[in-house]
DNA sequence: ATCCACCCTGTAGTCACTACAGGGTCAAGA
DNA sequence: TCTTGACCCTGTAGTGACTACAGGGTGGAT
């Protein structure tokens, strides 16, 4: 017989939260399963394995729309990898600009802790550093 | 005469949408302004000084609720500055597990981009990759 | 019979805006 | 005087990716 399972169970198998799964079937990311006599949805191996597929791919950062792009080309078996390169360097290049403006933050902040004299905050230099320039 | 600006002009003045303003003053960050006759938003100098704080905390990667807090605490100048500096610590704290975590991600991205094979999509690493381990 | 864990739908909340729709105001030019 | 166009007003809904109820039904064990 096929293995199935129910909401609860495929969402323990992939660390993912009951609503979740109905959010991704609402979005159509994953599809309708079918239903049991008690109106419970009942799934199988292709829906956890791509259920699977979507939370890997979660994991590492791409936005759902994306992880839709990749499920479509993961099912063309045919077709060059030529996308997916693509689509996963977009990716990388999106998580170097954030990783670059995040260390820039933080030289910004640790500048203004490097500052504080730890005295009364009328002469705090970091609240001094958020008053803005233009006072007319 | 007092200078005024319009809500406009006050955008302007500190790279804010229109909307955002209304919005900010819709969730009690910025206080209701007199209206003119015609109904418009009235502003002064203490409201461009107050705009430009939140906007200059907000380019620093402050969510809004520690931008009320510091706001809070900018006016109180006889308080030490403990809390100022604290808040700040752990916003440098938190930058810095989301730089930690992007790292990561770019180099497991990066992985599975050095073991693509510029093939087919069947025998593709990074579909595969992202094929999860369990299937049954 | 009753309990409890699980399932169902539908709606609203999160964060920090952004984008309309559908109107009113104001100053300048013809 | 009329009209244009830039600006302003309110209110609501959308973004991403969930999360959190409320209010109810189901299934298996005791």
């Amino acid at each position: 017989m096929m293995q199935t399972y129910t909401i609860g169970q495929l969402g323990r198998l992939t660390d993912t939260k009951v609503e979740t799964v109905r959010y991704y079937e609402r979005i159509g990311l994953l599809p309708h399963p079918p239903r049991s006599v008690g109106n419970y949805r009942v799934y199988d191996g292709a829906h956890l394995a791509r259920l699977g597929f979507i939370r890997r791919a979660r994991e590492l950062g791409f936005p759902l729309d994306q992880v839709r792009e990749l499920l479509e080309l993961s099912g063309q078996e045919a077709r060059s990898c030529e996308q997916v390169d693509e689509l996963v360097q977009a990716h990388v290049t999106d998580i170097e600009r954030r990783i670059h403006d995040l260390q820039t933050l933080r030289q910004e902040l640790t500048q203004l802790l490097a500052q504080c004299q730890h005295g009364k905050i009328a002469e705090c230099r970091i609240i001094e550093a958020l008053q803005p320039r233009v006072t007319g």
